[in-house]
DNA sequence: GGTCGTTCCTGAACACTGTTCATGATGTTA
DNA sequence: TAACATCATGAACAGTGTTCAGGAACGACC
């Protein structure tokens, strides 16, 4: 990685990403970084304001990077691929969800996650209030669970055993891989949302 | 708050508490700790390993204090009830949703508040697994939306203007404040998880 | 060809951070 | 009186994000 002369932002970004996931979010200082491009660490502050911005792009890239998902005519299928989608896109780079959510927390980057899982749910529901709640409680699922499972893999590739949530003694198995259960919890939890919504759209008045 | 001698581990974990409230996550460090209590940031390190754990006791203490709840035989009011205690523990102190899912995600801290969300649940799901992953996307829709209330709060308190996600331009009306349409949207929230979950104990199999 | 202006980077510094370690002052117990 | 656990000191280490005056390379304009 030594380019001879001048960097883009978007080499910046792209340099972090591959920091980010070869060493994990603790360890991407702007000194490595700026380490990494043969450059002085002021040097990336002609490319970016900040580090918290720097880390807004970083996560527009991985939520951008999520696949595509094909139309369908069930949107309770459309949703639950398009979380999924997005799931494995935060899986896709090491610390993947704790970078999206600090960031989307802040309400700086990673806004089209959100619009990615309305696609479905607007085409069924009329209220936009209703449509926007619902789809952030899946995306939040989404990001409290991938958060939860990245820190627990790396967790168990350090040899640490702690008592974490939701982990039963015995499945202290297969360390360090998502497992087929923890993608059929994914699917229950986000199942449930899209279940309820149903009821709140067929059984009730769907307003808040 | 100058005791002249000893301190004990909860002395440090109670002054920590209350910088986080007056002052914010990121300007609680050890050496303001050490200063708020007239002591050497090394002194901490007697009554606690590091600041990781140290945060995990704090979170504790956040989660420790949610109000009772008393029981119902409704138990979707139940544990409607509970999430809506856990809430208000986390908007009780500043970052509150922030501190608490570090530690929870880490496995550390506040694994009390699974269980008070399960109390509801176990009452009339017998798989526990399916119990186990309602209430932790309960939890995990808790702290999402907590987390991203309390960073708005603290951002527009700072004047700052930027389009975060969840906000329409024209409810920049009442700044800082946790407004009914937020307690709503909340409510609603939560309601699809249990409205879905009820589907799935009556209408299909309950299992993963 | 010489000057301007933009683009990108250097090198040094500032004000912090979490953490360690040898040392020391207490107070209780034997 | 001696030993011991308890709780603190003060200095240091290695790292962090960020700022700022300056400088090298480049294209454009006159």
């Amino acid at each position: 990685m030594s380019k001879p002369g001048h960097y883009t932002r978007e080499d910046v970004v792209e340099t972090a990403l591959r920091i980010l996931d070869e060493f994990g979010l603790a360890d991407l200082s702007m000194r490595r970084l700026a380490g990494a491009l043969d450059v002085q660490p002021s040097a990336l502050y002609w490319h970016v304001p900040n580090k918290q911005t720097l880390l807004a792009l970083v996560a527009d890239q991985i939520i951008e990077r999520a696949a595509a998902v094909e139309a369908s005519d069930d949107w309770q299928a459309r949703t639950l691929a398009e979380a999924f989608a997005i799931r494995d896109a935060l899986l896709a780079y090491r610390d993947g969800a704790e970078v999206v959510s600090s960031t989307l927390a802040l309400g700086l980057g990673a806004g089209g996650a959100l619009a990615r899982i309305r696609v479905g749910i607007d085409a069924v529901c009329p209220d936009a209030e209703v449509a926007r709640v619902a789809a952030e409680s899946i995306l939040f699922l989404i990001l409290g669970q991938v958060w939860h499972e990245q820190q627990r893999m790396q967790a168990d590739s350090l040899g640490v055993v702690s008592a974490a949530v939701g982990s039963t003694p015995e499945d202290a198995k297969a360390p360090s891989q998502i497992s087929e259960k923890q993608n059929d919890s994914f699917k229950f939890g986000v199942g449930l949302i899209l279940a309820g919504l149903e009821d709140r759209m067929t059984h009730k008045f769907s307003s808040l």
